[in-house]
DNA sequence: TTGTAAGCGTTATCAG
DNA sequence: CTGATAACGCTTACAA
């Protein structure tokens, strides 16, 4: 065998002579197309793969023109359970189609958003799932420009008119609060990360307050912390806890994170569920009903969103161009002991 | 403005022509060289660039030769917390060498492990990063021979002579085993998934074994249950708890996935910590000093972990060739309510 | 059923 | 300091 340098690569050409065809032969048979292929030309391009143990490569193929089998996924916070769940839906539609993902974190940094779109654009991808903080519009709609199918996961930006997935926060929010308010909680906080540019903490933060006028509870609290600064937290719930002394309360936190922030926090203050305040939030995650007393939740149906987000990519790519779709899943509000009725 | 079809991209010939220089000025200028450039010229590419929303082609760039600029991440499970931590410092490190993650997603099964290998090779990934099932050594030997480096995450393959990095396990389970020991627990069970192929499952059964003999304690049970049928971890639990009525009995977890879904059981049987059982295990997840009375457990420095890994991967591809290392971060035991001592 | 040749967007080697 | 030109590995007309 002839001595290789290192490095070198075997290519679609010394398959090709391998087999002793042309490499537009291989190329058809790397194509599926074996009805233009003899069944003697195909078994010997079979054999010759095998033995050189040849990879297609994706660059070249993706350079000629059409496709780089390139998903993005940008998402704000990798470690978040949410995140994941979503992201194992999404992987699984994309590998069967033989697309690969590329993962992005940005931890809700504009910044970040913005160098990994740009980094996605530069590898050519043919469709990105976003998480985005909203502010990198003018890039987003560069990539609608160049026609990659953009959609949006449980964040909505409604002037780029890209699909959205994500829950029903209307239903989800109001049966959650309708609920609550029932349990005789006559005092009840909304505690969120900061709403500005996330509409689905907007959303269910407008619901939230809708409802409690409209059933005549016009004492609500609204928190918004940066879980960044621990504090902020920590002060919140001191000022909650202060001026609804006494009284039954109870708190609602727009997402597992922030919810599990609180009932640490709750924790150090030696305060307890439900007795000192109930608890319930969105996020139905798995340690939810190990936490005593059981944590009231709002399940999202995650890996559902990440598999319906990522069929709606390719269904833009096999050329559907009907207008943008929002596509809201139900919540299910699963009852524990957090949030006991009052006596 | 000339009408350009929808699909057209903007290559480096358009901001040459936009420029008034040659393409190659452009490439030069896109690679840094600005010692051989002209103020002058370099503005004037500067402000092409600019106007036409350029981004260069990974793809043609990688076809010429040296680099794709991708890296590969395959984990056993994406929902696990632990595979999370070390993706984010993984990722932060590719992030400042302007590099991208390809993330791919097992399931801990060795036919999907291949087929991410395969797609991952033909993306031509500059390196990867994986926790294997270890039934692939022939696909990630072909890696390297490729002078592709390569870095197994907590999950070691000797004969592959691959960098590797993980827990301390001899450390990390030692301490562990000592400590539950000291605290007066007679019967201890390690619970674990499949130890098959996985190294550091098989470390951690190992010491465990090891340091009960040493300690004189020869009943110690070993249990592996396989968390895809639900049945099985109750199974165990039942024998464990029949075999050892009556005595004081603990519960050692090989990792954090197996201790949630065994405190979960746990409660289902209304069973309490530490009353009936005591509970201990690897992985300090978030919820872990949440659940009554606090569990237990071995803080792993995931993020590090991830960082680490990449940073290896990075020397490798600037021209390390040292022999392979095994680079093992110490774990931390962080005692809560859920272990007290025996009375 | 198969092959030839042009071209995808870069970079690198030469030559000015 | 700048510019032709030839690769890189593949697909796709167009021929045969």
């Amino acid at each position: 065998m002839a001595k290789k340098k290192q490095t070198e690569r075997v290519t679609i050409i010394d398959v090709a002579r391998v087999a002793g065809v042309s490499k537009t032969t291989v190329s058809r048979y790397l194509s599926g197309q074996y009805h233009v292929l003899s069944e003697n030309t195909k078994h010997r391009i079979e054999k010759a793969i095998q033995q050189l143990n040849y990879r297609p490569n994706q660059m070249a193929r993706g350079l000629k023109g059409d496709r780089s089998y390139l998903i993005g996924m940008v998402v704000a916070d990798i470690t978040n359970p949410f995140s994941t769940a979503i992201l194992r839906g999404a992987e699984d539609v994309c590998k069967k189609k033989g697309y690969s993902l590329m993962v992005c974190n940005t931890d809700n940094d504009p910044a970040k958003e913005r160098d990994y779109i740009f980094m996605l654009q530069s590898h050519r991808i043919d469709g990105l799932l976003i998480n985005t903080t909203g502010h990198n519009n003018e890039f987003l709609r560069e990539l609608a420009n160049d026609r990659i199918p953009v959609v949006l996961v449980d964040r909505k930006v409604p002037e780029l008119g890209f699909d959205t997935i994500g829950l029903d926060n209307e239903q989800a929010t109001g049966e959650a609060v309708h609920f609550i308010l029932h349990q005789g909680y006559g005092q009840v906080a909304f505690f969120s990360e900061p709403l500005a540019g996330v509409s689905s903490r907007q959303e269910r933060a407008a619901v939230f307050a809708r409802v409690l006028n409209q059933c005549g509870y016009p004492d609500h609290h609204l928190y918004e912390v940066d879980l960044q600064s621990p504090e902020q937290l920590n002060d919140a719930l001191d000022s909650f806890l202060k001026r609804t002394e006494g009284r039954k309360r109870a708190i609602f936190a727009a997402n597992g994170v922030v919810m599990l922030k609180l009932i640490r926090s709750l924790q150090l203050k030696k305060l307890s569920i439900p007795e000192d305040l109930a608890v319930m939030g969105f996020d139905d995650f798995e340690w939810a009903p190990l936490i005593a007393p059981g944590i009231t939740t709002i399940a999202q149906p995650t890996y559902q969103i990440g598999v319906t987000a990522m069929e709606r990519i390719f269904q833009r790519l096999d050329g559907d161009d009907s207008p943008a779709q929002n596509i809201a899943f139900a919540g299910k509000l699963i009852v524990r002991g957090s949030t006991p009725p009052v006596k």
